[in-house]
DNA sequence: GTCTATATGGAGATAGAC
DNA sequence: GTCTATCTCCATATAGAC
């Protein structure tokens, strides 16, 4: 099983560590190298495609991270409140209170934007409709529903910019604790 | 008055249109160089610290306009109620429907947010305090003016960031409709 | 799969003439 | 204040041995 030599589902974790500190273009494959402990020719060996392929697996990766752990749990829940609880915790815990940038938002806001309109896009649009069809469930109108999923995953991004900007993680909590209060009213 | 020579202040607002379009390390000298129309001699010229001071002429000339535009008249105007709406058009108007990226925030999340720390976080304290100081004029608690300034400060960003990930003003649009609502009710 | 060495380009920045 | 020419450095990326 667990093998001494990289394999690149070890990597792809790491490599998104590294570009939420430092961003796409701030990551140097000087940087990564070190950061990874892998030289640049292993770094190519596993992504041909250099940091646009390495950042793309990242995406997917997040992305499957979410489908497993928020989508999906948002959709299927027995209890739709109970899953919207549980969202919460999850987000909180993700973004370590703040203190952990979101990729995806940052990437929305940045000069890589276009090579991953896509992906960004999804990130969101999934988000929003995995939500949304918790709010359904539990009751609300279908447009109400996509509104309200909306204004929270926004507001998520935006309580992820001001903690960061203040440097404080319970700028994050406490807005989260409000989203859900929203979501759940 | 209007003289052909170029001057830092008529300079500096296209530098931060070119920051917003491409970043801080995606708006290389060259990209500068050609929109602006400047020679990199001439921008360093007008910039002996390069790039670095470029950026803080940029954030400067942001506070100045924020602090013009809408924390004077949030702290000052006569009917707070008045004023809150008048901020949601600057900022719909300031942000071009969600079009034009929040400069500010999207250093926040970027790498260079260590080099602008405190200009980055004195841009939210300073919004966040003259928006709490309209609430509190409008009757509400200290505690909850802050709280709901905070609130929209982070809101309104989050509405950035989605309306741009998703290429959709209006959802940015629909967000300040819906901070101006929740600040007046 | 990982190493060393290297190609090549573009980045930020500067010098000195005009 | 702006030009042309140039410096230095580090970026991404590749080649080929092991």
């Amino acid at each position: 099983m667990a093998r001494i030599v990289a394999e690149r589902a070890d990597i792809v974790p790491k490599l998104g560590e590294i570009f939420r500190e430092h961003g796409f273009e701030g990551a140097s494959l000087a940087l990564i190298g070190q950061k990874t402990g892998l030289g640049k020719s292993s770094l190519y060996h596993f992504f041909p495609g250099g940091k646009e392929e390495m950042a793309a697996a990242v995406l997917a990766d997040i992305d499957a991270w979410f489908e497993a752990n928020v989508y999906r749990p948002l959709r299927e829940a027995d209890d739709p409140r109970r899953a919207i609880a549980d969202m919460r915790r999850s987000v909180v815990d993700y973004f370590r209170s703040g203190r952990r940038v979101c990729l995806v938002g940052a990437f929305a806001l940045d000069n890589v934007r276009d090579r991953f309109a896509l992906e960004i896009r999804n990130y969101f649009v999934a988000w929003t409709q995995a939500l949304g069809a918790s709010l359904e469930r539990a009751g609300h109108d279908r447009q109400i529903a996509h509104q309200r999923a909306e204004e929270a995953v926004a507001n998520i991004q935006g309580a992820l910019v001001l903690s960061r900007a203040l440097g404080d993680p319970s700028v994050f909590e406490r807005a989260l604790a409000r989203i859900e209060a929203q979501l759940l009213a």
